[in-house]
DNA sequence: GTCTATACAACGATAGAC
DNA sequence: GTCTATCGTTGTATAGAC
């Protein structure tokens, strides 16, 4: 039995989540097609692309406040008149991606839900699903952990809400896995909080990552038996 | 034996390192003296003290960058021309403020290395010290892990070569147990970066320990604990 | 040392031609 | 749909009175 799922569940993950390629950008584009101005799919989907990915290059190297429209038309090679069409203001479009991310990791997590009934092998799908998720999406929840204070208060807490909720599922698993007589843990909430805060490593710190040649594969696993080791599994 | 070190051994940190209170303003007056216009250093403390905690309140709720000058103004009671008689410019306040904390953390750092020679010892005192400084210097450790990428490429290096050598310090410990027979561990390089992402966390998500009534001591405690239990001691 | 007044560059956003 | 031209505002920073 592998550690890690096969190649073959990868693509079952990246098919199932519709997380890159002209699937994705559809859903993207689907999600605040009332905010635009653009009617047609084709032409509206290719500069959406354009401005979400200059927006990552540009705010996750500078900042999203540092960053200024003027940059942004400048790496689109969109007018500022023409950015207009496509974003309502630059706020807006902040809190779209944090909405569009957020709606994503939300599906994604609820399937996760009492897919498997066996916790360890439950805890082992959400680290590596979740580890997944940020190697995809990487620059989307890079963005999101470091522009969420501009964002207003309602949205703000809604994301902390959203890891308050992942927290909750690594404590069910393990609490679970307690009943069963195979764990055992004084304080499962903080494991949880743990667990989560070695998973944002993941897009936090890439740089260290790089330069340590660490694999996403590799990580996975190394959360994953560190946290068999907390539990006393065994 | 305690768990924790006893009372007088948090005072004796405070103490030697000079975190609060009339010597630590002292010491960051004296850092950076040299770019300032005020001679008397009884009203330059005074005011500068105000303005690195209004900067704090202001940076840490709605970002640096968003943080406009007529803000601080405002929030210190100091004029715009003022304020300029204390700092450069915008830009090197934030520089300053990240100059001033990794001078200190370098010191404490170099000062734990070879302290304690039990490697078990030697890592409860490094997540302790760790945890207790970023206790008394939360929004300090808070400002600069949030707008590092404001500040010049040279600087944000150092911040990141000064975590390698946290990491580093962690690490080294951890081999000297693994020489001495006490822990087993397969990747020291990896749990180092595990512990120093727990350590962050208490100052990343104070919302969260807040929210579940977390202690310092419990914190560290449980750092302490996990980490033990991923090194197989005993 | 601290203030008021102001310079002037850069910002987000919009109007209207094409 | 996309552009250029421009609006009013706000930003950082400074000069000079007190």
């Amino acid at each position: 039995m592998s550690d890690w799922p096969h190649e073959t569940t990868i693509s079952a993950f990246k098919r199932a989540w519709a997380l890159e390629g002209e699937a994705f950008w559809l859903t993207v584009f689907s999600m605040h097609q009332e905010k635009m101005q653009i009617k047609s799919p084709k032409v509206a989907i290719a500069n959406l692309q354009k401005i979400f990915e200059a927006t990552f290059k540009l705010a996750n190297a500078k900042g999203f406040q540092a960053m200024s429209l003027r940059d942004l038309s400048r790496e689109t090679g969109i007018s500022m008149g023409g950015l207009y069409a496509y974003i309502g203001s630059k706020n807006d479009l902040a809190s779209v991606i944090e909405g569009v991310l957020r709606n994503y990791i939300d599906k994604v997590i609820g399937e996760l839900v009492n897919e498997y009934l066996d916790p360890v092998e439950s805890l082992r799908a959400i680290i590596c699903g979740e580890i997944f998720m940020i190697q995809i999406l990487n620059p989307w929840y890079y963005f999101c952990y470091m522009e969420l204070k501009g964002l207003e208060r309602e949205q703000q807490q809604q994301a902390l809400d959203l890891e308050l909720r992942f927290d909750r599922i690594l404590v069910d698993a393990i609490r679970t896995g307690i009943k069963q007589g195979k764990f055992s843990c004084d304080n499962p909430e903080l494991l949880a909080a743990s667990i989560t805060a070695q998973l944002q490593q993941w897009h936090l710190k890439q740089w260290k990552f790089k330069l340590q040649e660490v694999s996403m594969e590799a990580y996975a696993q190394h959360i994953f038996e560190n946290l068999l080791l907390c539990l006393n599994h065994r």
